[in-house]
DNA sequence: GCGCTGACTGTCA
DNA sequence: ATGACAGCCAGCG
């Protein structure tokens, strides 16, 4: 794996529950602010019980997507975390 | 090593 | 306010 893919999930790993990150935020901490779709791609290719995907969401507010459930398990954990969700976006 | 795909994002029409 | 287009990056066949 690439330098990229390790900082990623060390980043994913370190959102507190609560708490949300987008994947373009999560890019930019990762060093690559362009790299949204690559982080996308590593949460969906790669996914670790200890990376709480989940709460990574798009910029729109949407939850993108969720390889564990799917949208609606990903909607209902966030939810149960504390982030306050209106009709599977997250209410900012 | 090349090309396609995707849980994306921002801008233009 | 929607919809379409293009730019971007890493992983996989």
């Amino acid at each position: 794996m690439s330098e990229f893919a390790t900082i990623v999930r060390s980043v994913v790993a370190s959102i507190p529950a609560g708490s949300v990150m987008t994947y373009k935020e999560v890019a930019i901490a990762a060093g690559n602010p362009q790299a949204a779709r690559a982080v996308a791609n590593i949460m969906a290719a790669n996914y670790d019980e200890a990376i709480p995907c989940h709460r990574v969401i798009r910029s729109k507010g949407g939850l993108g997507g969720y390889n564990r459930g799917g949208t609606s398990a990903k909607a209902n954990i966030l939810k149960g975390e504390g982030v306050v969700l209106y009709k599977q976006h997250v209410h900012f």
